[in-house]
DNA sequence: TGTACATCAGTGAACGCGCGTTCACTGATGTAC
DNA sequence: TGTACATCAGTGAACGCGCGTTCACTGATGTAC
Protein backbone atom coordinates (compact mmCIF):
# COMPACT_ATOMS: atom_id res chain seq x y z
CA UNK A 1 0.00 0.00 0.00
CA UNK A 2 1.69 3.45 -1.56
CA UNK A 3 -0.87 5.75 -3.04
CA UNK A 4 -4.18 5.63 -2.60
CA UNK A 5 -7.01 6.67 -4.48
CA UNK A 6 -8.05 10.51 -4.33
CA UNK A 7 -11.23 9.89 -2.28
CA UNK A 8 -8.81 7.74 0.17
CA UNK A 9 -7.04 10.42 1.10
CA UNK A 10 -9.52 12.85 1.31
CA UNK A 11 -10.54 10.13 3.54
CA UNK A 12 -7.12 10.35 5.74
CA UNK A 13 -6.93 13.59 5.90
CA UNK A 14 -10.61 14.36 7.51
CA UNK A 15 -9.23 11.20 9.87
CA UNK A 16 -6.32 13.14 11.00
CA UNK A 17 -8.14 16.18 11.41
CA UNK A 18 -10.83 14.84 13.35
CA UNK A 19 -8.10 13.03 15.66
CA UNK A 20 -6.51 16.21 16.11
CA UNK A 21 -9.83 17.90 17.16
CA UNK A 22 -9.98 15.47 19.66
CA UNK A 23 -6.74 15.14 21.13
CA UNK A 24 -5.93 18.78 21.27
CA UNK A 25 -9.05 19.30 23.38
CA UNK A 26 -8.07 16.62 25.53
CA UNK A 27 -4.81 16.91 25.46
CA UNK A 28 -3.53 20.89 24.77
CA UNK A 29 -1.97 22.12 21.42
CA UNK A 30 1.61 21.40 23.42
CA UNK A 31 0.69 18.12 24.95
CA UNK A 32 0.42 15.95 21.48
CA UNK A 33 2.63 15.68 18.55
CA UNK A 34 2.14 15.33 15.67
CA UNK A 35 3.72 11.97 15.53
CA UNK A 36 1.47 10.64 17.38
CA UNK A 37 -1.42 12.49 16.35
CA UNK A 38 -0.40 10.43 12.72
CA UNK A 39 -0.76 7.04 14.78
CA UNK A 40 -3.67 7.59 16.71
CA UNK A 41 -4.56 8.00 12.82
CA UNK A 42 -3.48 4.53 11.99
CA UNK A 43 -0.57 6.10 9.85
CA UNK A 44 3.48 7.37 10.07
CA UNK A 45 4.55 10.85 11.01
CA UNK A 46 5.89 11.16 7.71
CA UNK A 47 2.78 11.42 5.51
CA UNK A 48 1.54 14.33 7.78
CA UNK A 49 3.08 17.12 5.20
CA UNK A 50 1.06 15.97 2.11
CA UNK A 51 -1.92 16.93 3.87
CA UNK A 52 -0.64 19.94 5.92
CA UNK A 53 1.52 22.41 5.62
CA UNK A 54 2.71 23.14 9.25
CA UNK A 55 1.17 21.40 12.85
CA UNK A 56 0.09 24.92 13.38
CA UNK A 57 -2.39 25.18 10.19
CA UNK A 58 -3.74 21.67 11.62
CA UNK A 59 -4.21 23.56 14.75
CA UNK A 60 -6.13 25.85 12.77
CA UNK A 61 -8.30 23.37 10.97
CA UNK A 62 -8.81 21.10 14.10
CA UNK A 63 -10.14 23.95 16.33
CA UNK A 64 -12.69 24.94 13.18
CA UNK A 65 -13.79 21.20 13.24
CA UNK A 66 -14.55 21.40 16.55
CA UNK A 67 -16.21 24.32 16.65
CA UNK A 68 -18.27 23.40 13.95
CA UNK A 69 -19.50 20.10 15.80
CA UNK A 70 -20.78 22.28 18.56
CA UNK A 71 -22.66 23.78 16.60
CA UNK A 72 -23.98 20.83 15.33
CA UNK A 73 -24.60 19.47 18.57
CA UNK A 74 -25.88 22.59 19.78
CA UNK A 75 -28.18 24.32 17.37
CA UNK A 76 -31.68 24.16 17.15
CA UNK A 77 -31.83 22.95 20.69
CA UNK A 78 -34.01 24.98 23.69
CA UNK A 79 -32.05 27.18 26.19
CA UNK A 80 -32.82 24.93 28.85
CA UNK A 81 -31.04 21.77 26.80
CA UNK A 82 -28.37 24.26 25.45
CA UNK A 83 -27.50 25.11 28.93
CA UNK A 84 -28.06 21.89 30.78
CA UNK A 85 -25.98 19.74 28.45
CA UNK A 86 -23.15 22.33 28.76
CA UNK A 87 -23.09 23.00 32.03
CA UNK A 88 -23.24 19.33 33.22
CA UNK A 89 -20.24 16.95 34.70
CA UNK A 90 -20.25 15.04 31.60
CA UNK A 91 -19.09 17.96 29.11
CA UNK A 92 -16.37 19.10 32.67
CA UNK A 93 -15.32 15.27 32.28
CA UNK A 94 -15.29 14.82 28.78
CA UNK A 95 -13.05 17.56 27.37
CA UNK A 96 -12.16 16.19 24.47
CA UNK A 97 -15.55 16.30 22.87
CA UNK A 98 -16.55 19.31 24.85
CA UNK A 99 -16.46 22.42 23.44
CA UNK A 100 -13.18 24.39 22.21
CA UNK A 101 -13.74 27.56 23.78
CA UNK A 102 -13.84 26.37 27.46
CA UNK A 103 -11.05 23.89 26.12
CA UNK A 104 -8.51 25.66 24.61
CA UNK A 105 -9.64 29.48 24.44
CA UNK A 106 -7.64 30.57 27.56
CA UNK A 107 -4.52 29.83 25.36
CA UNK A 108 -5.89 31.38 21.73
CA UNK A 109 -3.44 34.87 22.60
CA UNK A 110 -0.59 32.81 22.51
CA UNK A 111 -0.98 31.17 19.19
CA UNK A 112 -0.30 32.52 16.54
CA UNK A 113 -2.55 34.58 13.47
CA UNK A 114 -4.28 31.13 11.69
CA UNK A 115 -5.42 29.73 15.11
CA UNK A 116 -6.47 33.38 16.47
CA UNK A 117 -9.01 33.94 13.99
CA UNK A 118 -10.83 30.30 14.22
CA UNK A 119 -11.20 31.02 17.94
CA UNK A 120 -12.73 34.28 17.42
CA UNK A 121 -14.96 33.13 14.61
CA UNK A 122 -15.91 30.30 17.13
CA UNK A 123 -16.73 32.50 19.93
CA UNK A 124 -18.81 34.70 17.51
CA UNK A 125 -20.86 31.41 16.22
CA UNK A 126 -21.11 30.20 19.75
CA UNK A 127 -23.03 33.44 20.67
CA UNK A 128 -25.28 33.15 17.96
CA UNK A 129 -26.27 29.96 18.73
CA UNK A 130 -27.16 31.56 22.29
CA UNK A 131 -29.14 34.10 20.99
CA UNK A 132 -31.08 31.98 18.50
CA UNK A 133 -31.63 29.39 20.96
CA UNK A 134 -33.37 32.67 23.20
CA UNK A 135 -35.57 33.90 20.53
CA UNK A 136 -36.66 30.13 18.90
CA UNK A 137 -37.81 30.11 22.52
CA UNK A 138 -40.85 32.52 22.42
CA UNK A 139 -41.65 35.73 20.40
CA UNK A 140 -39.11 38.19 21.17
CA UNK A 141 -40.57 40.88 23.46
CA UNK A 142 -38.24 41.99 25.81
CA UNK A 143 -34.30 43.48 26.25
CA UNK A 144 -31.47 43.07 24.30
CA UNK A 145 -30.94 39.01 23.42
CA UNK A 146 -27.57 40.11 22.45
CA UNK A 147 -26.53 41.06 25.76
CA UNK A 148 -28.36 38.25 27.20
CA UNK A 149 -26.60 35.85 24.81
CA UNK A 150 -23.25 37.64 26.16
CA UNK A 151 -24.06 37.07 29.22
CA UNK A 152 -25.09 33.11 29.23
CA UNK A 153 -22.19 32.35 26.81
CA UNK A 154 -19.68 33.76 29.98
CA UNK A 155 -21.67 32.00 32.68
CA UNK A 156 -21.43 28.88 30.57
CA UNK A 157 -17.97 29.05 29.75
CA UNK A 158 -16.75 30.07 33.05
CA UNK A 159 -19.09 27.45 35.06
CA UNK A 160 -17.19 24.84 32.95
CA UNK A 161 -13.46 26.61 33.52
CA UNK A 162 -13.68 26.76 37.19
CA UNK A 163 -15.09 23.54 37.64
CA UNK A 164 -12.57 22.11 35.54
CA UNK A 165 -9.98 24.44 37.39
CA UNK A 166 -11.15 22.72 40.38
CA UNK A 167 -11.23 19.67 39.28
CA UNK A 168 -9.06 18.10 42.09
CA UNK A 169 -11.73 19.11 44.66
CA UNK A 170 -14.54 17.27 43.34
CA UNK A 171 -17.27 18.45 45.98
CA UNK A 172 -15.98 22.43 45.00
CA UNK A 173 -16.52 21.64 41.21
CA UNK A 174 -19.91 19.34 41.49
CA UNK A 175 -21.41 22.59 43.34
CA UNK A 176 -19.96 25.33 41.07
CA UNK A 177 -21.84 23.04 38.27
CA UNK A 178 -24.72 22.57 40.25
CA UNK A 179 -24.56 26.24 41.28
CA UNK A 180 -24.17 27.65 37.83
CA UNK A 181 -26.87 25.21 35.83
CA UNK A 182 -29.82 26.22 38.39
CA UNK A 183 -29.01 30.20 38.46
CA UNK A 184 -29.04 29.85 35.30
CA UNK A 185 -32.38 28.35 34.39
CA UNK A 186 -34.17 30.44 36.88
CA UNK A 187 -32.60 33.50 35.16
CA UNK A 188 -33.90 32.01 31.75
CA UNK A 189 -37.21 31.05 33.11
CA UNK A 190 -37.21 34.73 34.39
CA UNK A 191 -36.78 36.37 30.76
CA UNK A 192 -38.87 33.85 28.63
CA UNK B 1 30.57 34.67 43.58
CA UNK B 2 30.09 31.13 44.04
CA UNK B 3 27.87 30.35 47.62
CA UNK B 4 25.94 32.98 48.75
CA UNK B 5 24.09 33.96 51.94
CA UNK B 6 21.64 32.12 53.15
CA UNK B 7 19.48 35.22 52.63
CA UNK B 8 20.48 35.56 49.07
CA UNK B 9 19.53 32.48 48.33
CA UNK B 10 16.26 32.56 49.95
CA UNK B 11 16.24 35.87 47.79
CA UNK B 12 16.81 34.20 44.28
CA UNK B 13 14.49 31.14 45.34
CA UNK B 14 12.07 33.95 45.54
CA UNK B 15 12.72 35.70 42.60
CA UNK B 16 12.36 32.42 40.82
CA UNK B 17 8.71 32.20 41.62
CA UNK B 18 7.87 35.68 40.95
CA UNK B 19 9.57 34.97 37.55
CA UNK B 20 7.75 31.91 36.82
CA UNK B 21 4.39 33.39 38.60
CA UNK B 22 4.06 36.06 35.47
CA UNK B 23 6.02 34.18 32.89
CA UNK B 24 3.71 30.51 33.17
CA UNK B 25 0.21 33.26 33.15
CA UNK B 26 1.75 34.88 29.80
CA UNK B 27 3.56 31.70 28.02
CA UNK B 28 1.84 28.88 29.25
CA UNK B 29 3.21 25.81 31.41
CA UNK B 30 4.53 24.38 28.57
CA UNK B 31 5.56 27.71 26.62
CA UNK B 32 8.36 28.52 28.65
CA UNK B 33 11.35 26.29 29.53
CA UNK B 34 13.57 26.09 33.14
CA UNK B 35 16.49 27.51 31.19
CA UNK B 36 14.75 30.55 29.95
CA UNK B 37 12.70 31.33 33.58
CA UNK B 38 16.64 31.24 35.37
CA UNK B 39 17.96 33.36 32.70
CA UNK B 40 14.84 35.74 33.11
CA UNK B 41 15.48 35.93 36.90
CA UNK B 42 19.51 36.45 36.41
CA UNK B 43 20.89 33.18 36.83
CA UNK B 44 21.85 29.80 35.07
CA UNK B 45 19.82 26.98 34.25
CA UNK B 46 21.85 24.61 36.57
CA UNK B 47 21.24 26.30 39.58
CA UNK B 48 17.45 25.30 39.38
CA UNK B 49 17.50 22.17 41.36
CA UNK B 50 19.01 23.69 44.31
CA UNK B 51 15.47 25.59 44.65
CA UNK B 52 12.97 23.07 43.10
CA UNK B 53 13.06 19.22 42.74
CA UNK B 54 11.44 19.40 39.27
CA UNK B 55 9.67 21.76 37.19
CA UNK B 56 6.10 20.42 38.20
CA UNK B 57 7.34 21.52 41.25
CA UNK B 58 7.56 25.36 41.03
CA UNK B 59 4.57 25.12 38.60
CA UNK B 60 2.70 24.43 42.16
CA UNK B 61 4.56 26.87 43.61
CA UNK B 62 4.22 29.75 41.41
CA UNK B 63 0.39 29.07 41.01
CA UNK B 64 0.32 29.36 44.50
CA UNK B 65 2.19 32.59 44.54
CA UNK B 66 -0.15 34.08 41.78
CA UNK B 67 -3.35 32.80 43.50
CA UNK B 68 -1.85 35.25 46.74
CA UNK B 69 -1.11 37.97 44.74
CA UNK B 70 -5.08 37.81 43.23
CA UNK B 71 -6.13 37.80 47.17
CA UNK B 72 -4.24 41.03 47.86
CA UNK B 73 -5.04 43.10 44.80
CA UNK B 74 -8.32 41.85 45.23
CA UNK B 75 -9.80 41.20 49.13
CA UNK B 76 -11.30 44.34 50.95
CA UNK B 77 -12.46 45.84 47.89
CA UNK B 78 -16.32 46.75 46.83
CA UNK B 79 -17.53 43.78 44.92
CA UNK B 80 -18.23 46.93 42.45
CA UNK B 81 -14.38 47.56 41.94
CA UNK B 82 -13.64 43.70 42.08
CA UNK B 83 -15.64 43.19 39.14
CA UNK B 84 -14.39 46.50 37.52
CA UNK B 85 -10.57 45.64 37.81
CA UNK B 86 -11.31 41.77 36.48
CA UNK B 87 -13.89 42.63 33.90
CA UNK B 88 -11.46 44.88 32.11
CA UNK B 89 -9.19 45.30 29.05
CA UNK B 90 -6.38 46.03 30.89
CA UNK B 91 -7.17 41.90 32.96
CA UNK B 92 -7.47 41.13 29.30
CA UNK B 93 -4.34 41.99 27.93
CA UNK B 94 -1.86 41.97 31.00
CA UNK B 95 -1.93 38.19 31.20
CA UNK B 96 1.06 37.74 33.46
CA UNK B 97 -0.41 39.55 36.14
CA UNK B 98 -4.04 38.55 36.19
CA UNK B 99 -6.02 35.53 37.48
CA UNK B 100 -4.19 32.51 37.24
CA UNK B 101 -7.59 30.47 36.50
CA UNK B 102 -8.49 32.29 33.52
CA UNK B 103 -4.99 32.48 32.34
CA UNK B 104 -4.24 28.33 32.77
CA UNK B 105 -7.01 26.64 35.08
CA UNK B 106 -8.57 25.42 31.69
CA UNK B 107 -5.35 22.96 31.55
CA UNK B 108 -5.84 22.35 35.52
CA UNK B 109 -6.76 18.67 34.63
CA UNK B 110 -3.85 18.37 32.33
CA UNK B 111 -1.45 18.78 34.76
CA UNK B 112 -0.11 16.33 37.54
CA UNK B 113 -0.99 16.38 41.30
CA UNK B 114 0.80 19.22 43.10
CA UNK B 115 -0.25 21.66 40.23
CA UNK B 116 -4.30 20.45 40.43
CA UNK B 117 -4.97 20.84 43.78
CA UNK B 118 -3.01 24.80 43.95
CA UNK B 119 -5.83 25.74 40.95
CA UNK B 120 -8.53 23.92 43.45
CA UNK B 121 -7.63 25.76 47.01
CA UNK B 122 -7.15 28.98 44.51
CA UNK B 123 -10.79 28.22 43.19
CA UNK B 124 -12.53 27.92 46.43
CA UNK B 125 -10.12 31.53 47.60
CA UNK B 126 -11.54 33.15 44.85
CA UNK B 127 -15.29 32.28 45.52
CA UNK B 128 -14.40 33.35 49.09
CA UNK B 129 -13.27 36.33 48.69
CA UNK B 130 -16.32 37.33 46.03
CA UNK B 131 -18.41 36.35 49.04
CA UNK B 132 -17.35 38.17 51.51
CA UNK B 133 -16.97 41.20 48.96
CA UNK B 134 -20.60 40.64 48.75
CA UNK B 135 -21.16 40.54 52.79
CA UNK B 136 -19.26 43.53 53.31
CA UNK B 137 -21.27 45.70 50.73
CA UNK B 138 -24.20 45.44 53.39
CA UNK B 139 -25.94 44.18 56.06
CA UNK B 140 -26.83 40.61 54.54
CA UNK B 141 -30.27 40.58 54.20
CA UNK B 142 -31.13 38.22 51.14
CA UNK B 143 -30.51 34.81 49.54
CA UNK B 144 -27.56 32.48 49.53
CA UNK B 145 -24.59 34.63 49.47
CA UNK B 146 -22.57 31.48 48.25
CA UNK B 147 -24.33 30.90 45.40
CA UNK B 148 -23.85 34.67 44.25
CA UNK B 149 -20.04 34.14 44.63
CA UNK B 150 -20.40 31.24 42.68
CA UNK B 151 -22.28 33.02 39.37
CA UNK B 152 -19.99 36.07 39.85
CA UNK B 153 -17.30 33.61 39.92
CA UNK B 154 -18.32 32.22 36.65
CA UNK B 155 -19.22 35.03 35.43
CA UNK B 156 -15.89 37.23 35.67
CA UNK B 157 -13.87 34.21 34.96
CA UNK B 158 -15.87 33.00 31.72
CA UNK B 159 -15.98 37.14 30.52
CA UNK B 160 -12.01 36.79 30.39
CA UNK B 161 -11.75 33.49 28.75
CA UNK B 162 -14.56 34.49 26.07
CA UNK B 163 -12.83 37.91 25.52
CA UNK B 164 -8.98 35.90 25.20
CA UNK B 165 -10.47 33.83 22.61
CA UNK B 166 -12.09 36.61 20.85
CA UNK B 167 -8.89 38.98 21.18
CA UNK B 168 -8.19 38.49 17.28
CA UNK B 169 -12.00 40.24 16.79
CA UNK B 170 -11.31 43.65 18.57
CA UNK B 171 -14.73 44.33 18.32
CA UNK B 172 -16.10 41.63 20.04
CA UNK B 173 -13.91 41.19 22.36
CA UNK B 174 -14.51 44.47 23.47
CA UNK B 175 -18.05 43.98 23.70
CA UNK B 176 -17.68 40.89 25.73
CA UNK B 177 -15.99 42.41 28.12
CA UNK B 178 -18.44 45.71 28.39
CA UNK B 179 -21.79 43.79 28.05
CA UNK B 180 -20.77 41.43 30.79
CA UNK B 181 -19.27 44.01 33.19
CA UNK B 182 -22.24 46.30 32.60
CA UNK B 183 -25.04 43.59 33.36
CA UNK B 184 -22.92 42.23 36.22
CA UNK B 185 -22.88 45.64 37.53
CA UNK B 186 -27.03 45.89 37.06
CA UNK B 187 -27.02 42.48 38.93
CA UNK B 188 -25.49 43.40 41.57
CA UNK B 189 -26.89 46.86 42.50
CA UNK B 190 -30.33 44.85 42.56
CA UNK B 191 -29.14 42.44 45.44
CA UNK B 192 -27.61 45.29 47.69
C1' DT C 1 38.60 35.88 68.24
C1' DG C 2 41.16 33.04 64.89
C1' DT C 3 41.88 28.92 62.13
C1' DA C 4 40.52 24.65 59.44
C1' DC C 5 37.17 22.39 57.24
C1' DA C 6 32.53 21.27 55.45
C1' DT C 7 28.63 22.95 53.13
C1' DC C 8 26.10 24.24 49.29
C1' DA C 9 24.31 28.23 45.86
C1' DG C 10 25.47 28.93 41.54
C1' DT C 11 28.08 27.66 36.96
C1' DG C 12 28.33 25.57 32.52
C1' DA C 13 29.02 21.28 29.95
C1' DA C 14 26.70 17.19 29.01
C1' DC C 15 22.86 13.52 29.06
C1' DG C 16 18.98 11.31 26.58
C1' DC C 17 14.77 12.32 24.57
C1' DG C 18 10.94 13.92 21.88
C1' DC C 19 9.76 17.53 19.02
C1' DG C 20 8.50 19.59 14.13
C1' DT C 21 10.15 19.09 9.77
C1' DT C 22 12.70 17.17 5.56
C1' DC C 23 13.89 13.72 2.37
C1' DA C 24 14.73 9.66 -0.73
C1' DC C 25 12.04 6.11 -1.80
C1' DT C 26 7.89 2.97 -3.12
C1' DG C 27 4.34 1.53 -5.99
C1' DA C 28 -0.59 1.88 -6.99
C1' DT C 29 -3.42 5.48 -9.03
C1' DG C 30 -4.35 8.76 -12.52
C1' DT C 31 -3.56 10.38 -17.23
C1' DA C 32 -2.06 10.85 -22.03
C1' DC C 33 -1.99 8.61 -26.33
C1' DT D 1 -9.76 -0.52 -24.51
C1' DG D 2 -4.76 -1.13 -23.82
C1' DT D 3 -0.13 0.56 -22.96
C1' DA D 4 3.52 3.82 -21.07
C1' DC D 5 4.51 7.17 -18.08
C1' DA D 6 3.88 10.74 -14.44
C1' DT D 7 1.97 11.72 -10.10
C1' DC D 8 1.77 11.67 -5.35
C1' DA D 9 -0.12 9.39 -0.63
C1' DG D 10 2.23 7.10 2.49
C1' DT D 11 6.78 5.08 4.64
C1' DG D 12 10.62 5.31 7.68
C1' DA D 13 15.25 7.17 8.44
C1' DA D 14 17.37 11.34 9.45
C1' DC D 15 17.90 16.53 10.52
C1' DG D 16 18.73 20.14 14.05
C1' DC D 17 16.91 21.88 18.12
C1' DG D 18 15.25 22.77 22.70
C1' DC D 19 13.63 20.43 26.49
C1' DG D 20 14.09 18.76 31.65
C1' DT D 21 17.51 16.94 34.29
C1' DT D 22 22.29 15.50 35.99
C1' DC D 23 26.91 16.31 37.20
C1' DA D 24 31.73 17.77 38.37
C1' DC D 25 33.37 21.82 39.79
C1' DT D 26 34.08 26.52 42.28
C1' DG D 27 34.78 29.28 46.12
C1' DA D 28 32.51 32.21 49.58
C1' DT D 29 29.66 31.22 53.59
C1' DG D 30 28.71 28.77 57.66
C1' DT D 31 30.41 25.96 61.49
C1' DA D 32 33.34 23.42 64.79
C1' DC D 33 37.17 23.85 67.72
Amino acid sequence: MMRVTKEQAQATRRRIVETAAEQFRDRGFDGIGVADLMKASGLTHGGFYRHFSSKDDLMAEATALAYEQLERDTSNKPIEDLLGRYISDSHRDEISAGCPTSALGGGAMRQMEPVRSVFAQGVETWIEMIEKSLDDGNAAIDGDRRAQAIELATRAVGAIVLARAAAANGRLSDEILATSLSRALEDVARID
